[in-house]
DNA sequence: TTAATCTACACTAAGTCAATAGACATTTTT
DNA sequence: AAAAATGTCTATTGACTTAGTGTAGATTAA
């Protein structure tokens, strides 16, 4: 799993709308500013967020972004699914996008069997994670480095 | 870490010259044909793994490739790393291929928490198995389907 | 109505990937 | 010494991806 900056913004976006989550929604500027996204970028980021259920906008004058669900219920898996596609290092191991490959016999093959072991390690941990934790963790960072004048989102 | 074909290609030419740790040099022709890798591709691989100081070279008539060191002593991450770059998902959390990110605070990004521990997973696996160990499983995954008997239960 | 916001589609410059091309160097065999 | 089989090196290419920009339009609160 390689994130492009694509998916990197995602999630930092989607962390400022979970730590927001109570307030009705975000502007994509208050996000591209608090982030250093560029707001254009973050514009088609956030749309198709949004074409994967995991955000909604409102439009208009007050419009913006929220989460479409708790926090909780949105893993990091899913979304990293969505924006970059296979979790697995090669496709061959991967579960959501598997793909043949080349080599001459999948079945004995120790390459395969070493990837499988690495994506597993990776998809376990990015499976179990939601928006959630990561609040949770962005405060538990904030609170170790204890200003809480500049909270950074 | 995603594996471009390239760095797939450079760990199956690194198996089969394993297996053939043994011969003086195996042709780039004979991995090609094995391991269904285009030839000139290939050939580009396994100079780039030569200037690694992974495999050598023998010329002429009678050349090909064979591994410089031991398989035991070729980890799979050191190969990974040379053909791919780094094997985290993002750069601010990569020890051999550090890159500052945008985001507003690096010590308190609750994202690069959760890549660093995803890097963490991926580097333990890969660190650890070398070119011996690979080869070690393609024996057994080759024992495993030629004998399924004994593995009734 | 107006201004702020999201929506939609198209476009592009730069880079990467996976080769392919072609000339050249080296070595063994004859 | 010549021939043939191999590796070495540099350059190029076409397809694709990435990270944006451009422009125009739709929606809504005030």
């Amino acid at each position: 799993m390689k994130l492009s900056l694509r998916g990197e913004y995602a999630l930092r976006a989607l962390l400022v709308l979970g730590l927001n989550y109570k307030q009705s929604v975000v502007r994509i500027q208050t996000i591209s500013q608090h982030q250093n996204i560029p707001k254009r970028f973050l514009e088609q980021i956030l749309n198709d967020l949004k074409s994967a259920g995991v955000v909604e906008s409102k439009r208009g004058v007050a419009g913006g972004y929220r989460l479409a669900r708790p926090p909780a219920d949105i893993s990091l898996a899913s979304v990293i699914r969505h924006i970059e596609g296979a979790l697995a290092p090669v496709s061959c191991v991967s579960e959501c996008f598997y793909e043949k490959c080349s080599c001459p016999d999948e079945a004995r093959c120790a390459i395969r069997s070493v990837m499988k072991q690495a994506r597993d390690a990776v998809v376990g941990i990015v499976e179990k994670l939601t928006v959630a934790d990561l609040c949770e963790r962005a405060r538990e960072l904030q609170e170790l480095h204890a200003n809480p004048v500049d909270f950074v989102i």
